[in-house]
DNA sequence: ATAATTTATGTGTGATCACAAAATAAATTT
DNA sequence: AAATTTATTTTGTGATCACACATAAATTAT
């Protein structure tokens, strides 16, 4: 018998999928920005069919709203929903760094100390978009060893949901300052002090925001 | 000056989808239950088009899962998976509510405890499709009042995805009892004590399923 | 009989089109 | 100059089709 170990492909739309995500979870996209089916599928040289599978997929999970006439474009978000949205970070990200905690070993702490001077050196820099890379990749990177792929996907959607506007809010404040909370958590995760970790990642994530509306 | 108030039309494909997403959250198809395009279109008289659409927009809301070739069916949990999202009801859920606790009129005390007696009227019947959808209209109409739609989204999104797997759960065991903390989260929001609503709300949630499982 | 192969059927993907409605631009009137 | 009307363009929706591939059924060979 001859096995078929075809990988199945990744399917045409999915590349236009992964990469409209990023750009909206990054930030590369302001608030308000509209999408059109016929734009998208002359970008990417396809038709109109997968680039409305992709508008309506990315509008399924909040990433992009459709307006009452169907057209597409990224949210607009009021401050009490980019609050709201921000509790839910405050709700989730500890719990789920809890369940890595006993899982984050000494190479994951050291990987994510990597990427946080790479935040440092966005900061430098002043891009933006490779700060909300950075951060995020940090914060993703320990989240991933807990195992815990639907909270993951939660939490992600809440990042897809306010990438574009972060990202106004970082342009009007400009990146001043690392995040100083890392530190802490990266001694949390040392020491493995479930409670500090806890608290600091609520801290960052809530002063993170803070920092950006006043 | 004439102003137009046509109100947008419910656009075809959203009548199915909102029918579907029922079915889906209230265990009326089984887990592993197989969609096709053509199948959903027939059905429902219309093209492909608008078929896949909404299976596509399920599929991103986890409500179904996709198959390596692409098929499309309800998805099958493991333990571990069905435990994931019970915790994720049980963090959010207590949340949702203390939010909502403030705004909780008598009025609303009052309808809550008519759907409790609709719960125990599908106990008696052992019908347990409405004694899943009364159970879940008994807390979606509390959540509702916490004016958090981003977090009454997360909620309703997980009871999407374990829909069929309750259902074969409430089937395998039998509706046995009428949830017994239900009355105590009226009492709750009648002294308006956070505490007691958070720890009712979470019991609730986790001992549904303990009771479900073994 | 059982396994392997072939055939037939079912299924999702992407393309193209007509259509209606909305948004924009242009022209006209006030 | 401003407001209104008309024309033009842009846009999403739903339908239909060809295609490739997966699955199921039938057939053949061992």
């Amino acid at each position: 018998m001859v096995i078929d170990l075809k990988i199945s492909e990744p399917s045409l739309q999915d590349k236009i999928y992964r990469e409209l995500r990023q750009k909206i979870m990054l930030g590369d996209l302001r608030p308000g920005h509209s999408l059109t089916l016929r734009g998208l599928a002359q970008l990417y040289d396809v038709s109109m069919t997968p680039a409305r599978e992709v508008l309506r997929r990315l509008a399924a999970e909040g990433a992009l709203i459709v307006t009452n006439t169907g057209r597409f474009m990224t949210p607009i978000l009021s401050n009490d929903r980019l609050e709201e949205l921000n509790a839910l970070r405050g709700l989730l990200e500890p719990e789920i760094a809890a369940r890595a905690l006993p899982r984050a070993h000494l190479a994951l702490i050291d990987r994510m100390q990597l990427i946080n001077s790479r935040i440092a050196q966005a900061v430098i820099q002043k891009e933006p978009i490779s700060y909300v890379q950075a951060n995020l990749e940090f914060h993703r990177s320990l989240y991933l060893r807990a195992q815990a792929p639907a909270m993951l996907a939660l939490v992600e959607n809440i990042w897809l949901q306010i990438g574009p506007t972060m990202r106004v809010l970082y342009e009007k404040i400009g990146v001043l300052e690392t995040p100083k909370h890392h530190v802490s958590i990266l001694a949390a995760l040392k020491s493995s002090d479930e409670q500090k970790l806890r608290l600091m990642i609520q801290t960052d994530v809530t002063n993170g925001l803070r920092m950006l509306t006043r």
